[in-house]
DNA sequence: AACGTTCGCGCGAACGTTCGCATTAAAACC
DNA sequence: GGTTTTAATGCGAACGTTCGCGCGAACGTT
């Protein structure tokens, strides 16, 4: 296994120089004779040396290691940006020197924060990504307080100041809505999250937002909130599809794809047909989308963007200690017109064309 | 940020012992007197005291560190079992002191190997983790060829010996085949994946034994193999529906839950009920399978369970170094039995009694 | 010719552990 | 009561780096 390992001591000898020229060189700290060095890299090279991690970390007091830790997705859902998500970081921070580490997820506070404290104590990260951020969270008041760098993916309360990026989920729902009103659609109605949602909430206002331009008056009636699955969706549905004539919804947004899977079954199961009798939209594009009879207008995230930022993000702090401005960076999502809004988009979702009629707006 | 860190010796001296002698009561390497024990165990607990890692694993040449590398799925797809695995296995690993590294799949298998190189020589992990395994691969005979512990999540050519565990897939196809054949069909067809998929011909088997056992005869022209997305399920279904009524299949057995799901699309487009006119099942159990119209037939594998021992595994080979009989274990899927085979299943997915009806087989 | 300055490199120390052996005192043996 | 065994702890070294300082030689400058 871990044979008789190469060291810059064995560098060293061959090259003829001392072992610690040879760290100096790796670490681009010195210069060095045009021979010599071409001498210590050939020595490099020849015994195919590679820095020992522990060592160099030890003495560096660095780990150029990244923590993170996620909750897990409930079992009938799936997260449907995690692949994407952990596969840009990484790339980032490879790219970078570094590597990411994993750790569990803990619900209990008082466990998280033991899981990021004990990290922090053994010195095994220089520091942490966090996301699923909510309002108070606990996690950036700990880091905060033992200036511990990290970035976070999502906002928290709007006067806390601290390294974050987040799609700007408000502005995806402001696009989508305007679409609709464009569309001629007045009763627009919202299968939203609890009140408690920090994501939700973000969300909501750019329906407020779009409807408060067109002048269209809220009906508090057609917002209605639960925990975001499909059979939410679908009950929720049912419900505003139950309206009279004059109160029911032509449209109905809903904040993430699976409530609007469900709104489109229970809408076909009552005979309508999607886009024409009634709009729905998502949120997320997840890859199902695209394929769904019919397909489904979604609002999708940046996340390779996001991945790639959040990664050079935190290791900007970590090496200059500067964070640069602005403190929480906003992006926009992307809105995916498909036929389950506007029904000139449509056709067949297999046949090339269709896909490429797909309106991406912006 | 890293300020004035408790070590040893800050312990050692409020216990009045040397710090050599704390560190072995951690390690539990000694017998001391239990006034002794006591006094380190308070200096201890009043410094809050954490081990450093790079110290100890510099020390000890060991690094409690788990790699793990996995291709990305594309972008029209989301891997089902991502999540999960992930979870499971560092929740196994956080329980005997270990993490888990990521970091990230280069398709080049020069790039790819040197990546694990890479991690085994600067001494950041004890071991890996492969998934995705396919025949002839390259990562297994590098890790070999240097002896260094590893477990895999599938297998490769039989003929090799090296630990790993796998879903029983054949297991898998030979039940639901066995299933659709009791309720009375004879024309099976199968969506299959490329004769080059090593997973694909592990779940084939299973079809063919079925068939075999039934003393049904194999009709080649329904064994269609694709890529393995729902647009080659809604196609390949497409052709398969256009044959002959004596030729057409009357159940079609999808290798994925996409590929059914694109079957079901393209069967409802003609105006076939699916689990009266037309059988279909596929396999990973995905999240919605049990939301679609009907809902989809499908075969769970025990994600958590294998990301439990795969974990448990490799701890065992990096501790001990003994490599367990059997070396590679196969663990039987689960066949889910919903109403897109069988209509006495059915009823609407959203009714507690409905999801309870679902009939889990074995 | 004497004197700074830069260049090229070496040296000792330290990072915080673990490990094996040495040491001391008390207990047990004959 | 001297010798051997056992229990409890100490001590020095090593793991493979990085870091700051130092030192001789070469180089230009006055």
């Amino acid at each position: 296994m871990a044979k008789n390992r190469v060291t810059l001591k064995d560098v060293a000898q061959r090259a003829g120089v001392s072992y610690q020229t040879v760290s100096k060189l790796i670490n681009r700290q010195i210069r060095l004779a045009e021979e010599t060095e071409q001498r210590i890299w050939q020595a490099i090279q020849d015994l195919g040396y590679t820095p020992h991690y522990n060592a160099r970390s030890l003495r560096a007091q660095r780990s150029f290691t990244i923590g993170y830790s996620w909750p897990p997705s409930p079992p009938d859902e799936t997260n449907p940006i995690l692949d994407q998500f952990l596969q840009s970081m990484f790339v980032a921070a490879e790219a970078r020197g570094y590597y990411l580490l994993m750790f569990p997820y803990h619900y209990e506070v008082e466990k998280q924060i033991a899981a990021y404290a004990d990290l922090i104590d053994a010195g095994r990260v220089d520091g942490f990504i966090l996301s699923s951020v909510e309002y108070d969270d606990p996690r950036i008041r700990y880091l905060q307080e033992r200036n511990f760098p990290f970035v976070a993916f999502g906002r928290s309360n709007p006067e806390w100041v601290f390294p974050c990026i987040d799609v700007d989920g408000g502005q995806g729902l402001y696009e989508v809505t305007q679409h609709l009103i464009a569309l001629g659609h007045h009763r627009i109605a919202v299968l939203a999250w609890p009140r408690e949602s920090r994501v939700g909430n973000n969300r909501l206002e750019g329906y407020f937002k779009a409807m408060a331009e067109a002048a269209i008056p809220i009906d508090e009636n057609l917002i209605l909130r639960g925990e975001g699955k499909l059979d939410f969706g679908y009950r929720a549905t049912q419900q505003l599809l139950s309206l009279s004539l004059t109160q029911r919804p032509t449209a109905i947004v809903a904040l993430n794809d699976y409530m609007a899977i469900g709104a489109m079954q229970a809408a076909q199961e009552q005979g309508m047909r999607i886009g024409e009798d009634l709009a729905i939209s998502g949120f997320d594009d997840i890859p199902l989308a695209r394929y769904l009879t019919p397909p489904l207008t979604s609002i999708r995230q940046p996340i390779w963007e996001i991945g790639q930022h959040v990664i050079q993000r935190l290791i900007d702090i970590i090496e200059n200690g500067q964070i640069p401005e602005p403190q929480c960076l906003l992006v926009p999502p992307t809105l995916i017109v498909r036929a389950s809004t506007d029904p000139k988009v449509k056709a067949s979702p297999f046949s090339r064309t269709a896909t490429q009629k797909e309106v991406i707006s912006r």
